[in-house]
DNA sequence: TTATATATTTAAGTTCGCTTAAATTTATAA
DNA sequence: TTATAAATTTAAGCGAACTTAAATATATAA
């Protein structure tokens, strides 16, 4: 396969299966910001090419093939941040439209190299762990959205969402990176946005972004 | 102006103008490797966006933008081409290939930053100049094919046409690589074809291979 | 259960970049 | 100059990836 919208098709239905291994054509749609009607036509052809398992009206599943595919998609689009980020010196919130670019212009022997060269980083910028050649994934840390932790919790920053819009640069002025430690001060019921300290100062964040931010919990 | 198909024809209309700053249809369906209809088809769209002068029937020219956006297109191509070679250590004959994908999924941006983090180099792996921000390109040294040089003249290899199919991995086996010494032996009135040391052994080369070596007379 | 809302598919149409075949123009050679 | 060859354009058509509008199936709520 040797094509843009495919690979990116095969990424988004991965990075958004459900608990059961599935997503729902609208869902997919609305991430890839087309319609309805062009999902289900590309379907038929991914599904035609062994990619993906589908039956009209059913939730689609990937097959064996399109996971793997799926996931060296990941490898690439992640190894290229890094390099933007760490060795260009790109800030984190714009590598990945960069990312999204170039991840369907580079053979794996130049992602094989890039990886070496750079010391076969384990997380991308945000967060995401690299899949190996071989599609593993090295099981990361467990993390929790900032809306799970209650009053009083200590965390640590270890994950941010790289696919919502301007929620990067969002994050990053209020004084959010990798590693840094947030605070609870509370929780308000009535909108379930959460007030905490970080950097000794008190912000409040909305339930939407709380929930989009990922950190280990201390003690 | 976001379209691979497009930039791949401004740099081939750009690196084949004759002398007249001109190029035919057919020469550039070839140097494509798709029909002479689709030229035409795609003149029509280039010239409706100001990037080529055309006229039915006549040699295609670039506009003044055409032109910048070719040139910048080279350097986007080149800048990769180092990269590749030079920090990733793919070897020189497969590093144009993995460009003329790159060279479409690049922003500015990232070309700049790897300008920078290369310090600014001058010439591509294959000796060609690499084209500033502003589309200037350093004049170079004056070179000659081999095919203008004389019995017992000693050279330098400058440059090697990396437009050719093999021609890379063909050179490289018989020893030249960019600035290795040659000394034309003998001259073969028949068919052209040079007789030369390399490394102290004798090789000869076709009249065709001999047209895409190009080198700096010694003394 | 039935009405209504939502999700999904089908149908028809568009643009892009290509193809082959036929028509036409320009170049070359007798 | 004229016949022939070569280059170029035109015409018709295709697959990919979209769109909007209409039809149909499924989910949800009264
Ligand atoms: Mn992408
Ligand atoms: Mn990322
Ligand atoms: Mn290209
Ligand atoms: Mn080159």
């Amino acid at each position: 396969m040797d094509n843009v919208s495919q690979e990116d098709y095969l990424t988004a239905i991965y990075r958004n299966l459900d608990e059961a291994g599935e997503i729902k054509p609208n869902l997919l749609a609305s991430k890839l910001e087309i319609s309805n009607a062009a999902v289900t036509d590309m379907l038929r052809k991914l599904s035609r090419d062994g990619f993906v398992d589908y039956q009209k009206y059913k939730g689609i599943k990937l097959t064996g093939e399109g996971e793997l595919y799926a996931k060296n998609m990941l490898r690439r689009h992640r190894i290229w941040e890094v390099f933007l980020h760490q060795t260009l010196g790109m800030p984190w919130d714009k590598v990945h439209d960069e990312a999204e670019k170039l991840e369907h212009s580079s053979s794996d022997e130049i992602i094989n190299l890039l990886e070496e060269f750079l010391e076969y980083p384990e997380v991308d910028p945000h967060g995401y762990p690299i899949p190996d050649k071989n599609g593993k994934i090295k099981k990361s840390k467990t993390v929790v959205a900032i809306t799970e932790l209650n009053e009083n919790d200590t965390a640590k920053v270890i994950r941010v969402n790289d696919d919502v819009k301007n929620l990067l640069s969002y994050v990053t002025k209020i004084g959010i990176s990798l590693g840094k430690e947030i605070i609870v001060k509370d929780k308000l019921e009535y909108d379930g946005s959460v007030l905490m300290m970080i950097d000794r100062k008190e912000v409040n964040i909305s339930n939407k972004i709380a929930s989009n931010i990922f950190v280990e919990k201390i003690k």
